[in-house]
DNA sequence: ACAATTTAGATTGTCGACAATCTGGAAAAT
DNA sequence: ATTTTCCAGATTGTCGACAATCTAAATTGT
């Protein structure tokens, strides 16, 4: 008699977030180990080593490190074992690039595929980045990941799956993993805010094509602050 | 005696082509072999079944079945198993928007940094593909593979990895798949051909915009014509 | 006859061990 | 002293077996 409430409530997947492979879960626990830099750039992924520290098996850890592969943050060679990435400068420009094509296309889209319930909801994301802004004047800390989050609300807007997988699973995660180790935040966020606005208006009215036309100029422009800021480097 | 000629050839590491790892070899057999239907859509992809069809290991296997999920090929769900993607419509018209985006951009690099020694070899693709077409005269059957290979000549022409990792790694695969599914050859041949050498034109001048804008247009077009495609079959 | 439950079979996830290969340092030769 | 060769140690690739989970047929009850 007692067992109708129990089935009452089982009939959701009995805690979910943790009856997920032992793969997934090591695999997700690396990542951000990557990408915050407790694993620094051009680290030896080893193994055996790994698979005492988290307790587990050489089985499920080299098929974390093969997602690994698989989200660019690691390289792996036969034989001879897998290094975290060391993300060189060109190779930054290069997804700077690759961000301005497909988030322009992503905005394009977005004007025409975004409910107004979408739009609202980014609108209200940029009044937050805005209240932050003004908390901590121009230093922007939170801003760091915040930036990003805009951008993927409007990739997320286009409805695009393939625009969705790209963007969301191997560039992000080095863009942010490059912003954590140079410790850069926005340059210009209040500027980068305005913009933002702009291109969330044109979605607003439908204009694909201005939309699209902002974001790619708002992109190249972050991406030529990144190689001044590079050229300046080199002359110290 | 006869062991001599053996070690001069040595050395240059043995059959080169062989030395790679199991998982490599059984990855690109895989990879073939779902592009070309052998293994159709929808298709469950069995481990035990797989290791003994091809002679080696459940390890090795599982590998290459990761791989094959990197590349978009295969969906996996754990605890239950890989299927081969069954490509629908719209994802094929989702990458279309991707490609839309990407080649142009890389177009718009290639007129940059393409070589005029590259530049001529494209060119001399093209030759080839027109003198086929002449030859069987609007079937284009082997234009099947022949336009992907001019548009990863442009892809390569831009020099920039990420263009061709993303492009050559987990895009044209579909693309090529569902070519080979549903028969389809280039709708129409000597307009494309033209198409190709216009953008070439633009790339050897130096013109970025108009060869972004030319890619674009033209890979716009071919998305349009599925569209119709589709709704002409909806009607039967 | 139909629905819910149980159970048997197969499949995937995980583990530990062995073989093939690479890396770095020691020894030997020039 | 420098370069080459070789070897020891460690690491990756591969394998077979066991445990956890899913699928589907058989069973039971209404």
């Amino acid at each position: 008699m007692t067992e109708v409430s129990e089935v009452a409530v089982a009939d959701q997947p009995i805690s979910n977030s943790e009856l997920r492979t032992l793969a997934d879960k090591v695999c997700e626990q690396l990542v951000t180990a990557i990408v915050k830099g407790d694993i620094p750039p051009g680290h030896k992924i080893s193994e055996p080593e790994l698979a005492r520290t988290y307790g587990i098996s050489r089985g499920p850890l080299r098929e974390a490190i093969r997602r690994l592969e698989g989200l660019r943050l690691v390289v792996r060679v036969p034989h001879v074992g897998a290094r975290v990435v060391s993300l060189n400068t060109d190779e930054l420009l290069e997804i700077y690039h690759v961000r301005e094509a497909l988030e322009g296309m992503a905005s394009r889209l977005a004007a025409v595929k975004m409910s107004q319930a979408e739009i609202d909801s980014v609108r209200e994301l940029l009044h937050e980045h805005e209240a932050s802004i003004e908390k901590i004047d121009g230093h922007a800390y939170f801003q760091k990941e915040g930036d990003l989050d805009f951008h993927f609300r409007i990739v997320q807007g286009s409805h695009n799956d393939k625009l969705m997988e790209l963007l969301g699973g191997e560039l992000y995660h080095l863009v942010r993993m490059y912003r954590y180790q140079f410790s850069v935040s926005k340059s210009r966020p209040q500027r980068a805010l305005k913009e933002h606005h702009r291109i969330l208006d044109a979605i607003e009215e439908g204009d694909g094509e201005l939309a699209e036309i902002l974001m790619r100029r708002h992109i190249s422009t972050a991406r030529r602050n990144i190689e001044v800021k590079l050229t300046d480097q080199q002359k110290d």
